[in-house]
DNA sequence: CTTTGAATTTGACAAATGTCAAATACTAAT
DNA sequence: ATTAGTATTTGACATTTGTCAAATTCAAAG
């Protein structure tokens, strides 16, 4: 993990803004444009789309994740997701333009978002294969042996969500053992 | 689109390896570590796996894009992936060690891949979200709207592996026009 | 401990897509 | 133009997963 030298830090810090959110709080509704990054410092969350109706859970956060619409954050366009609070949490924000400034006065800091977008993009890269590649079971699987603690945190109906299967479909994978 | 300085233009052209390929040579092979990132000027090529015996492609690259094996390039791990080429094509490599110096020696550097990053992960985040909630027919169709060019420089059966769906599947959609 | 509402499971059936084999169409080289 | 190899389409059927409704279980509040 890279570290940030010294007087990044302290820059940074200045920037943060804490809050706090309670469970089923929005830090995010869709059509408003998301112009802060989130440090995720404890609980959890998850992104979802209203797709004809229906809730769609893509996307949970835990501690130590950066959270937002990177979508909206990045082009400036309204958020078509919703970033709904799953427990008690504590975020550090920061917002586009002071971070932008950041970059500017402290290469450090761009390199740290540099390399968590890779991190970030090689594991959505390898959540798509497998969604697209894997059947309902091995995903399920897949999910227990890779985050086990997803399982007791969100409830079943989104975890179904997440990997792109119905609530039915899953319940009945989970009764198979 | 972000624009480097002149100094660092100059900079990078030094350290760009012109390559060329004919249809169907391997950019990478998977289990090699891919230790550099291509800029692909002219042509088209495909990302696939092979998942039990069969080959299931995953991506396309064509004029302008930034090309590698994301996975192993910024892990250092051996490659899971092959890229081959579609079509004649011409390419500039660039070191990965040799990239990383210059984003110390040249901070517009770094924050060109940063940006390309950036648009590269909501590019596939909308292609993820897609491939889960969308069924075989508008998949199709939403790739007619915004990549109409793709079935025309490439073959039916990696479309029909592109979008997640078999050959026939695909195939029997197109017959409905 | 009981109540109430939400979460999860189960059953019956429908719909979408996959698989395998065969037929047809296309392409490039002779 | 002919041929050989590849790409694409079609048919028949199997499988997976989704949908809707109902039953059951769980969890929090009184």
């Amino acid at each position: 993990m890279y570290t940030l030298d010294a007087s990044a830090i302290v820059a940074l810090e200045k920037c943060l803004v804490k809050k706090e959110f309670f469970k089923n709080d929005f830090l995010l509704s869709e059509a408003k444009v998301c112009k802060e990054l989130y440090f995720l410092e404890k609980g959890a969350l998850r992104g979802f789309y209203n797709i004809d109706g229906k809730e769609v859970t893509h996307w949970f956060g835990f501690e130590s994740d950066f959270v937002t619409s990177f979508h909206s954050f990045i082009t400036g366009e309204p958020s078509v997701e919703n970033i709904q609070m799953l427990e008690y949490s504590i975020c550090w924000a920061i917002e586009k333009e002071t971070l932008e400034q950041l970059y500017n006065s402290h290469p450090s800091i761009e390199r740290l978002v540099r390399i968590a977008y890779e991190k970030y993009y090689i594991r959505l890269e390898e959540r798509y294969v497998n969604a697209q590649f894997k059947n309902a079971t091995q995903l399920y699987e897949d999910l227990l042996a890779s985050n086990p603690h997803i399982i007791n945190r969100v409830s079943l109906g989104y975890i179904a969500s997440y990997l792109g299967i119905s609530q039915e479909t899953l319940s009945r994978i989970r009764s198979k053992h």
